[in-house]
DNA sequence: CCAGGATATCGACGAACGTCGAAACAGTGA
DNA sequence: TCACTGTTTCGACGTTCGTCGATATCCTGG
């Protein structure tokens, strides 16, 4: 492909910097800009079968799994490659290959992002 | 209507109780039937429209809105009324109404429990 | 170079989704 | 009671999504 996808991930420092994206949902409203971004990112985890492999990932030592620890969900291998796809375009995972196998990881910083999203402290 | 959704509403201590679904994705691997569960939830922030309105609710004093105050996000009427149902079936937000309008308010613990799960911090 | 396993892409199909206008429902005030 | 406003429901339409089997690509070992 010669594009990534609809949503380019979100600048980010590195991989343990904070998002920079958007305040707690408390703070204001949402520019439909950061909107879009953001549901993006609501979006990749909301398919059941992409959730697990998240998770697969997320509490696989490390925060790391080859795919074929983590391929076992019931679904079709070219269905897992395409749930996977679809978490690398959203930022939340990246991948790597090393020899023979590919290691995808979570991109903490993403997921932080989303975290502090929803976190309902008021701010006065 | 006669169901709610497919979907039922985590079970919650009460408003402000930590919904008990999920721990963090990393503590372990999502069940399949938790997973179900909490990808409903991320699937009703998966929306631009919806996150709009979710997050024009939660910056409201008080957590709470009426339909009038937030109908403004770029579609008609009808679409409003769908998302915040959709919104409310997924346990994010409640509905009461008071005389002519309906007021929508954030369910903190529903929301608490997406944001908890989120948090990477390993458990060792 | 070739065989074989691991992963990704392609093309197609049915189901679910977001959107709208029209119409129904609910509550207020004259 | 009736007119009016706010909100929800209904029915339909085009688009997006999740899934699959077939196939292509990448790497290793012989």
């Amino acid at each position: 492909m010669s594009k990534q996808s609809a949503v380019e991930p979100p600048v980010l420092g590195g991989d343990d910097a904070v998002a920079p994206c958007c305040p707690p949902l408390t703070a204001g409203e949402l520019s439909a800009q950061d909107a879009e971004r953001m549901a993006a990112m609501f979006k990749a985890l909301s398919d059941p079968v992409r959730l697990r492999l998240f998770s697969k990932v997320a509490s696989h030592p490390g925060g790391e799994a080859c795919v074929c620890d983590i391929a076992d969900v019931g679904v079709s291998q070219p269905t897992v490659s395409h749930h996977l796809k679809k978490l690398r375009e959203a930022g939340l995972l990246t991948s790597e290959r090393r020899g023979t196998w590919v290691y995808y990881a979570v991109a903490p910083a993403v997921v932080a992002a989303m975290s502090a999203m929803l976190d309902l402290r008021t701010t006065d």
